[in-house]
DNA sequence: GTCTATACACAGATAGAC
DNA sequence: GTCTATCTGTGTATAGAC
């Protein structure tokens, strides 16, 4: 009897997971079929290869965090102590929930040296990171200042993500949080 | 006619840039032996396996930052932004000779989720370096913030250290270094 | 659209000659 | 201490039945 139906967007969604927790190249076809309940012949009817299957990963998360965190910063009606606290919980949630961390950054130190095949996708996210930190943090400073607190912020919350995954300890992206927001 | 003796020395730290360029799992042993002059077969003759040549360059990553980079905040007979200035130097070059950033970085989020390998060896890295900092930081500020102050100094770091590698723009690392001064 | 079976390449690791 | 040759497992990807 054959199996029901995959879409398309199920399988990304469970195969972002496996990418985050397990890393580009230590993820196999194998993992990525067992994710989504398919064999590896059936997902490479969905799939023309890994690569493939990564990019269409990274895609869909930018387009995630664009929609659930980003937007906030472009909201009206808002304060800008407003905008940051949503964004913030929001954030908290994307990096904590499951295992992994951040995928962009993840896949930056993964591949970035090896091959170049996914900078497009990853700049994209780190570009509209910064855009819509820019958005929170203009008018409380000036042009370059508001360049460098971005940077700051990106950098504090993408470092300390790496240490909570190494100690396990969430508080370190919390303390970075917290620290972003006494910026404001 | 047998190639001369290498050193084990020698064969760890080739060893350490290409792990630091390739990541751990991506590595094979041709691109060690590769790297070394030496053939697989010979280069099984100095290590065991693959995890064992990496925690051989782990472990002597961490004591050539212990040695060139920590041990600053230690000496006797210098200001605190002197140590800060001499640690900074040598950081950025540590992070910025060759490609890769920061090994340890790097080999956590390649291997924290998937094996725990590597944990001590990683631990013991950031440990030091927050002892180094707590030095410099004490007496500046009260204990909790020195707490705060360094986990966003080597938080700040390391995700400017990715952010680099991505935009492949070493003014990133040289802004966090600035961020951090200004904290003395 | 999903399955089983398989081709093919490469990686980690070992054996044994020199 | 270094080499060549080889074993074995695993990974990507494809073929073809259902």
């Amino acid at each position: 009897m054959p199996r029901q139906k995959t879409t398309r967007e199920e399988i990304i969604r469970k195969s972002i997971q496996v990418f985050r927790e397990k890393g580009y190249y230590r993820t196999n076809m194998q993992d990525l079929a067992q994710a989504t309940g398919l064999t590896k012949g059936a997902f490479y009817h969905h799939f023309s290869n890994k690569e493939d299957v990564m990019r269409q990963a990274l895609r869909a998360s930018v387009s995630l965090f664009e929609q659930r965190v980003f937007r906030i910063a472009y909201a009206e009606g808002l304060s800008r102590t407003e905008k940051f606290a949503q964004m913030s919980e929001k954030a908290y949630r994307a990096f904590t929930t499951g295992e992994g961390g951040c995928i962009f950054a993840n896949t930056i130190l993964e591949t970035v040296h090896v091959e170049a095949s996914f900078v497009d996708e990853l700049v994209e996210f780190f570009r509209h990171w910064e855009r819509a930190l820019e958005e929170i943090f203009r008018g409380r400073y000036g042009p370059e200042e508001v360049q460098d607190a971005v940077q700051q912020t990106i950098a504090d919350i993408e470092g300390s993500i790496i240490l909570m995954q190494l100690y396990r300890d969430p508080t370190y992206l919390e303390r970075a949080l917290a620290r972003a927001g006494k910026k404001l």
